[in-house]
RNA sequence: GGUACUUUGGCCGAGUGGUUAGGCACCGGUCUGCAAAACCGUCUACGGCGGUUCGAAUCCGCCAAGUACCUCCA
């Protein structure tokens, strides 16, 4: 695959060439939800970035097979090892069953991502259909000797495996200072050190999501089912792992231990992790209690919302800082995004609307190749959005007349638009012009051109009522140099 | 306390050792019957203090402020 594509490596902590194992296959897998309540911004994050290299990585002819999980099971709230599980909690409150709560949340989960314009990844699996495979994974950490049973919970031994591999490669973790730092246990612990994490725990009588297991009647730790489904589907060593900062440590850093002590390696070569999306320059997440739920902004009913903000404009904003910085968000700058892809779009639609000259007065020349460039340089969505920008300047000039385009310029930037903002960034046109039947279209019509002729006759009485009148319906109208366009807006 | 990161113009946000990022807002202009849209122009910044350099916002050091992780969080 000829291409220059770098990506940012967490494991290295620098951009390096991205070199697929077995080419032309990619193997990717990203850290789903946890489906216990609605979707909100910060899962959008992920998403939205991982979507863009997915598509990109195809669009380079990849054949790429994308994993994405469903966590629903082994999630515990507080501490790692002892907290209720998430979806159990939130069963038991709503009185429902567990998988209740998953497929309603999942559901939920999947509408959100499909309004952001989000591909379904090529698997999705849920934790709770891979027991097997995650009771067979802790058994080979067993077998490897890097794991004790203990009151029929199985826990991994950070500090042999630390003996043999290093823990905490990933996110820079000592684990000399760990021990040091963590307080001392209570002694009643079933794990010998503080450090240690569960593979499998034994539930509780009043658990009610448990397998059988050789250990005991209990379900599996958190950090396990990444390891096994992510081998399970793409082998023992994959190309791309990514997810949340927030997940670096300890569930990646436990993953990578896990993979190390059950395969003698790391199953992942290129890590990859997207920032978080702060409010008031504070992380925006279910503990803090601030975030908002993507319903929430598309309906606007958030007190720190001015308005709706469409699903578009959620994506346009998010691709608009880099993935690896994190974007604070205000209704403001959400405003800012809105007015940007509007006229982005609208220029879009100019564009196909154009109408070639003999030669060009402006200059599109190397527009593809610096959006390539762009992201080939870790996916920099926000430099290829203003390529487009500059881009847009041109398209406009010449809708007004003010410029000339040549056949072979024109269709570059048709090119370039469908690629990039389409296709790649996948943006795509909320602004149904199209909306109704044929004979609404043509009243809006019959209207504006009864309003075109009384601006002939300078009767701007009649001209100015019907333009104000659409406008208060929520009609976008521009007059053009011949004519009219409009819009429901 | 430990580790890491961040600090860019009114706001959001890229980036590089020497050249206008981009968007939004504002202001002025062109266009328009008036608007809207569009275009042109204006504003043109890099936390503070030192150092390296011909030259640093970009490299180094110190300081300040903030954030994240070290518990569950995308």
């Amino acid at each position: 695959m000829e291409h220059k594509l770098s990506i940012y490596n967490t494991l290295s902590r620098k951009k390096e060439l991205f070199t697929p194992l077995h080419e032309p296959k990619v193997g990717m897998y990203v850290c789903g939800p946890t489906v216990y309540g609605d979707p909100h911004l910060g899962h959008a994050r992920p998403a939205i970035t991982f979507d863009i290299l997915f598509r990109y990585l195809n669009y380079l002819g990849y054949k790429v097979r994308y994993v994405r999980n469903i966590t629903d099971v082994g999630h515990l709230e507080n501490d790692a090892d002892e907290g209720e599980d998430k979806i159990a909690k939130k069963a038991r409150l709503d009185q429902i069953e567990p998988m209740e709560v998953v497929q309603y949340y999942v559901n939920r989960y999947h509408s959100a991502m499909d309004a952001l314009n989000v591909l379904p990844p090529s698997i999705e699996p849920h934790a709770s259909g891979h027991i097997m495979e995650q009771i067979e994974f802790t058994q080979r950490i067993l077998d490897a000797g890097y794991a004790y049973e203990s009151e029929g919970s199985v826990y991994f031994d950070v500090v042999k495996y630390n003996k043999d591999y290093k823990y905490g490669k990933l996110s820079g973790r000592n684990i000399e200072e760990m021990l040091e730092t963590t307080r001392t246990l209570d002694g009643q612990s079933e794990k010998r050190r503080s450090v240690d994490f569960a593979l499998w725990k034994k539930a509780s009588p009043e658990h009610i999501m448990r397998w059988q297991a050789p250990w005991s009647m209990g379900f599996p730790g958190w950090h396990m089912e990444c390891s096994a489904m992510g081998t399970k589907y793409l082998g023992d060593e994959f190309d791309i792992h990514g997810g949340g900062m927030d997940l670096m440590f300890p569930h990646h850093e436990c993953e990578i231990a896990q993979s190390c002590a059950a395969l003698g390696k790391d199953s992942v070569r290129y890590w990859m992790h997207n920032n978080m999306i702060t409010i008031g320059g504070q992380k925006m997440g279910k503990s803090l209690g601030n975030f908002i739920t993507l319903e929430q902004f598309f309906t606007g009913q958030h007190s720190l919302l001015s308005k709706p903000f469409s699903p578009m404009t959620i994506r346009f904003f998010i691709l608009q800082a880099h993935y690896r910085s994190t974007v604070d968000f205000s209704s403001e700058a959400l405003e800012a995004s809105e007015k940007g892809l509007e006229r982005l779009m609208e220029g879009y639609a100019r564009l196909q609307k154009l109408t070639p000259s003999a030669q060009s007065t402006v200059d599109v020349t190397g527009l593809k190749a610096s959006c390539g460039a762009a992201m080939n340089d870790d996916l920099n969505t926000p430099i290829v959005i203003s390529h487009l920008f500059d881009a847009l300047r041109n398209i406009n000039l010449v809708y007004d007349g003010k410029a000339a385009i040549a056949e072979k310029d024109l269709s570059e930037l048709k090119e370039v638009f469908k690629l990039f903002m389409i296709d790649l960034l996948g943006l795509k046109d909320e602004v149904n012009s199209a909306e109704g039947t044929e004979a609404y279209q043509k009243a809006i019509d019959l209207l504006l051109n009864i309003r075109l002729e009384a601006k002939k006759n300078k009767d701007w009485a009649t001209s100015d009522r019907i333009r104000n009148e659409l406008t208060a319906m929520g009609f976008e109208i521009k007059d053009t140099k011949d004519g009219f366009e409009w819009r429901l807006s």
